[in-house]
DNA sequence: CGTTAGTTTGAGAGGACTCAAAGTCTGTGG
DNA sequence: CCACAGACTTTGAGTCCTCTCAAACTAACG
């Protein structure tokens, strides 16, 4: 199937280069996926099967704490969402994954995925590539939380992932940047009047 | 040598079962090393070679962030030191690896490892699974700050990792616990007075 | 016994939160 | 075409946690 083949093309674009022939691999072992706005990509509890290339539209990773919804990540176009905890171990997810928009998803399933590294070297490195970029964003992330302040952290989305701001609630955005939607209000207004930095660097 | 076969088997033990061949193969690329209190293990900007195992003694990551000195870690007896960025990217590191006590280190280098992998299902098994545990544990640990306040988070480091407490200086575990040292200490105080719970679940 | 590092205590300031209320927008139905 | 429900977003007021700066202790060590 073509669609597949360029899907594969494009994950091994951006994460892992790959000969023909992996990408022929990959792209055998793609599950296409679509989802309309609002619906549920992963519910809560369920083993996270696939790992999804996001091929078009959002979806985002949330979690119940407290009663409260904590938005974790934002994916969209050439990104890939896996609840990584429970893909890896393949064990029940606390993380939800729900579409904020029409989306369409390419899943690759954990049993093929890894019988497929077992006899492909490349695909075992695309693998422990993908989960090397998911380790080191998540540092990135957590970094970001540990040592700036909300209006710093809204800069740091400004101008990293603006598309998150144009395209996700405000509501959820401001869970992501673990600050009240209030706070989140007050930071844009101030930003939005100049008040705030342009640029913002480390 | 018999020493290297004991760790292999205690990492085994914690990790991830192994063969007796798997114990025997692991065993073979162990390196010992010793350090002395207060001595680097692996300096800034040094490319992380090794995954090390902590025989005896204790060691901190730490990193610099505006001209301060940040504990990202502390890895005592039966644990696993890695800096792991630095480990998957063979790219120099940011974390600092420092001894806190006189202590002994089994290295599993980085080549040898993968070769190892390469060939022997369980040790590869065995370093996902290791992976894994890393991955997790930073997960819990970015809850806890993300969603506990000074004297919750310091509950949970006694709850869970009372070691800690004893063996590394204020200083440091402050800086762990994202807390100044002066809020450590009045959290100590308040905690030896029975003014705050005993026990704290979730 | 003085030095120095580490810990504790005190005072004051500020960022972000919560609760509350007022706007704003969008889509639906009269 | 307009009115209004319902969901977001913004604005306001007050509070609290944790930080910083400063100073007083404490303890280990030469």
């Amino acid at each position: 199937m073509d669609l597949r083949r360029d899907v594969a093309r494009e994950i091994a674009r951006i994460y892992c280069r790959l000969s023909p022939k992996g990408v022929e691999a990959l792209s055998e072992i793609l599950v296409p996926f679509k989802y309309t706005k609002g619906s549920v990509v992963l519910p809560e509890g369920a083993v996270c099967r696939h790992m999804y290339f996001v091929e078009r539209g959002m979806v985002r990773q949330y979690y119940y704490k407290g009663g409260r919804d904590i938005t974790e990540h934002f994916s969209y176009e050439g990104r890939i969402v896996v609840c990584i905890e429970s893909f890896l171990r393949q064990e029940p997810s606390k993380l939800i994954v729900e579409a904020l928009e029409n989306s369409c998803l390419y899943g690759i399933p954990y049993d093929e995925l890894h019988q497929l590294a077992d006899e492909n070297k490349e695909i075992e490195l695309l693998f422990r590539k993908i989960m090397e970029h998911a380790l080191i964003s998540s540092q990135v992330y957590a970094d970001s939380q540990r040592f700036e302040n909300a209006t710093e952290r809204y800069l740091r989305l400004l101008n990293t992932k603006p598309e998150i701001l144009l395209r996700a609630p405000m509501l959820h955005i401001a869970s992501y940047l673990q600050m009240s939607p209030e706070t989140l209000s007050r930071v844009r207004a101030a930003h939005l009047a100049g008040e705030i930095g342009k640029d913002k660097k480390e």
